[in-house]
DNA sequence: CCAGTTGACATACCGAGGGTATGCATTCTA
DNA sequence: TAGAATGCATACCCTCGGTATGTCAACTGG
């Protein structure tokens, strides 16, 4: 019994997205060429570009994949937490330990925002971690923890400094690098909160 | 009277670099193409590529100097202010308005870590704006405006907060933001103040 | 069960663009 | 002033993204 149609379908798109993460996340976009990840796949471009319209489409495809992979991190972390204080805590440490991947690296912080462009990559960021950010932010909000205050440019203050310490931190050879950075993010989120308000 | 050999080198250069800049910055480095570049300065190939070993190599020139104008920026601004802490403050705030320029974040925060790769793109930074950045953070922490701490972690989070605000701003419509941004970051810097101490 | 259609690829080809090898004229230098 | 070095042009190659077209197997309606 030959393989169903959409099971074939299913499988080479995975097969694209697998290699095609491999190769980004090894030579970066610029150095992939679409020969080489077909080549690995026993295919050829015409399969390719019968599932995908060209070259960034994959790469956008798998960038998406490894947000969705991140947050889901980011989310297991903040629900494991009590409170809306400790559930955005959690979540910074969870991204910061997810990003420290060298694969989520080049795709997602390195090569995502100048292959896409940059408003292109932020909506797919605020489609998945970016969201949940925002979400926990405006619920120790809510919760009075922090004072109230416009919830984007603070979000997007965070975002930066995660993304930029994820990087640093994986080119860190001293491990007290990311306790320190954690330590550090601690005590400018411990900041915002409004007097006399404790763990919530 | 033609022109010494050493001019008319230093005009092509400054003419590649110039044109170069204009267009990685309005078309991003990949959709560039040498033959554009040459095209408009009425060179040809053969003379960009004896002043640069390559595509990559061009923008490198151009990245860092792009990278000496924001930093020049922010030495302007903080040697204005009085004490450390202001010197902080106001370095950081020059530095989002110098990176409001499109110019300066296509190049500098977007194409930039894609096509020279982070650790070239960081060292880059290090050599400007970065490195003033850390001198301000030892020399709050020197004057015990802030508690001691690793200025590393620190120095990223900031540096990676500003950028990513920088980007997000530029396509911010609410004037209000740049305004909101910058309190909320003066807001996380002031967590870091040690008790009892004023602005210095 | 079968003719016609759809879909999942493969093959062949094109053009753009980065990089290189080489030629040439002018300026420098001994 | 003759040879060497330099600034730049010309011609060429080759990789690679993208497209047009062909082919065979799987689906679908009668």
């Amino acid at each position: 019994m030959s393989p169903t149609k959409i099971e074939q379908r299913q499988a080479t798109v995975h097969a694209l997205l697998t290699e095609g993460r491999r190769q980004f996340a090894r030579d970066g976009y610029a150095a992939v060429s679409l020969a080489g990840i077909v080549d690995a796949l026993g295919l050829t471009k015409g399969a390719l570009y019968h599932h995908f319209p060209g070259k960034a489409a994959l790469f956008r495809a798998v960038v998406e994949q490894v947000q969705e992979q991140v947050a889901a991190r980011v989310v297991a972390a903040a629900e494991a937490a009590p409170g809306s204080w400790r559930q955005l805590t959690a979540g910074c440490e969870a991204f910061l330990r997810a990003s420290a991947d060298p694969e989520v690296q080049r795709i997602m912080l390195i090569d995502g925002p100048a292959v896409l462009g940059w408003d292109v990559w932020r909506a797919l960021d605020d489609a998945s971690s970016g969201r949940h950010l925002r979400e926990a932010l405006q619920a120790v909000i809510d919760d009075g923890v922090i004072a109230p205050q416009p919830v984007e440019p603070l979000m997007h203050l965070l975002s930066g400094a995660m993304n930029e310490a994820a990087l640093w931190l994986a080119r860190s050879d001293d491990p007290r690098d990311l306790d320190d950075t954690v330590a550090a993010l601690h005590s400018l989120l411990d900041a915002l909160r409004s007097p006399a308000n404790g763990a919530t």
